[in-house]
DNA sequence: AGCACGCTGCTGGTTTTTTAGCACTGCCTT
DNA sequence: AAGGCAGTGCTAAAAAACCAGCAGCGTGCT
């Protein structure tokens, strides 16, 4: 069973709450740039839940709605769909742009950890 | 200016054209994996030109459009939302992510190629 | 020259999305 | 216990998106 693809607000409100891991009605509202009423929110949200993309718990009287798909998964997904939109696929590229994007942020010395913690990985992995 | 949001189908067809560099209408088609009619496909891209996301020369009896933002621009938004979305907005995590997206590809010694360049490059900086 | 083909321009209808509002419920406060 | 507040369920209507078809135009081929 593939999951219907997502509406533009759909998408607004995925992202938030995978940026936060849960939240409830009132903090996607906060979270969104452009809100509309309480009510729309909610139901977009319902549809949502409807369409197997997300589920709620209840925490009292309010819902808390959370991602159905693992954030590890979802992580991956975007990733790869991005690597092949803009990056040929390549890694590599990847990486590159990264580091030009923050270069405060991921240092040579930071690389060279993650060289090492792959490094070790791959190790296990054998 | 702000350009105006995207719509699914614009989303998918931005996509594309990220992904060619350019292409013609029939070139969106052939790489759409729901593709709607011919028509269909045009129209949404007009409405793109419209809202000023991509741009057209000519190329003989045809129209081959491209986007209007440099793609460089294009993928640090992209890189950036994703950071935000998925990663909290480390550059770290999302690099680790990268390696255990495809272990084959990025091995320690390409990140270290990858420290050397980003050393070189932030030298060059100052 | 005439015809067919491959495009674009445009427009109208249908479907989907997006939205707000109203009704109901439970809880908390006074 | 009564009223107000903070939620949800549900629905209908407005707005946006999506799509297909028709008309026109140029080009190339026969």
């Amino acid at each position: 069973m593939t999951l219907p693809r997502l509406t533009r607000r759909e998408r607004q409100i995925m992202d938030v709450l995978f940026r936060q891991g849960e939240a409830t009605v009132a903090d996607v509202m906060e979270a969104l740039p452009d809100p509309p009423s309480y009510s729309a929110v909610r139901a977009t949200m319902r549809i949502l839940e409807e369409k197997g993309h997300i589920r709620h718990r209840e925490d009292g009287p309010r819902y808390v709605y959370l991602p159905k798909v693992e954030p590890q998964r979802a992580r991956r997904a975007a990733l790869e769909h991005l690597l092949e939109t803009f990056f040929a696929g390549s890694a590599e590229q990847a990486v590159m742009a990264l580091a030009e994007l923050s270069d405060a942020e991921l240092t040579p010395e930071q690389l060279e950890r993650l060289a090492d913690r792959i490094r070790k990985t791959s190790e296990e992995g054998r």
